[in-house]
DNA sequence: TATGAAACCTGTGCAGG
DNA sequence: CCTGCACAGGTTTCATA
């Protein structure tokens, strides 16, 4: 991806409803051309989708927590993700490296909707669950900076 | 926030783009009358943007992981949101109940780009990191499940 | 890939209930 | 808080380079 591409996506991760008048005026291209290359982004999923983000305590999910699962069973085979994401207030899901095999960001209206969500989480996965609960988030959601060619030298130096 | 605003949201979160045309048709009201609830959602900070949700393979920001921090000195005066707000490959920032004071959320390009943050992050906020590096991602981002005045009841069932 | 022009569709403001 | 209308402006396609 070059150096346009990047700047098309840097400006719609930063506004998802910018119009293609705007895109072309910031990338210094005819509306088409920004047209054409935002749906190459989209079909070849550097774009995956457009998003509003959403306020939690206005919606009332106020309550957010990791949660970090295990098997109880190491032997048995791994499908905690299909078997966990019919669970709605699951809003992410990553596998890791570490102690636990998961974990799951959550979003949830109270301390006994938690409560319900971790013996779901438990009885649909057979694993067993260390939660922390998140107090206030400084921010979230920050658009990625992306890479130029010459961040690739960063590592290096 | 009754009925109708709900769906909006949940129909913007699943599609920032759709247009005012289709969530009128969804919601049953005049382009109008959504065009108003929409605008004053947002001045009321329910929806707070909107984004693309962006492929971070993609965009040269292969490696994700979860970094909990911790005061080397608990007596001072805790600014870390502040201090590390400037390094961009910190996608998220939440205050969290537990050992740990923050957990962080970081994309980077390679384990020498992460190895190159830790440090930053240390020196920036005079703490001590524990890393967990995320292998996979099942699912991310999913919309939230807008709650109902019913759902209210489920957390006393 | 790029462009400009044409056709069509949406966003937005306003008058009115 | 709703509707319908008007028109400016945005989206999308196409012919063309």
């Amino acid at each position: 991806m070059e150096e346009i591409d990047r700047r098309i996506v840097t400006l719609l991760a930063k506004d998802g409803r910018m119009s293609f008048t705007d895109l072309a005026k910031e990338t210094g291209l005819s509306v088409s051309a920004v047209h054409q290359r935002v749906r190459r982004l989209e079909r070849r999923g550097v774009v995956r989708g457009y998003s509003a983000l959403v306020d939690y305590d206005e919606i009332g999910l106020p309550l957010t927590a990791f949660v970090s699962i295990k098997p109880i069973d190491p032997a048995a085979p791994d499908d905690a993700p299909e078997r966990l994401s019919h669970l709605d207030a699951i809003e992410s899901c990553h596998s890791v490296a570490g102690e636990e095999s998961y974990i799951l960001k959550v979003r949830v209206a109270s301390p006994l909707d938690l409560e319900e969500l971790l013996q779901q989480i438990r009885a649909s996965a057979n694993v067993s669950t260390r939660t922390t609960v998140v107090l206030s988030t400084p921010f979230d959601y920050r658009p990625p900076r992306i890479r130029t060619d010459e961040d690739a030298g960063d590592a290096a130096r």
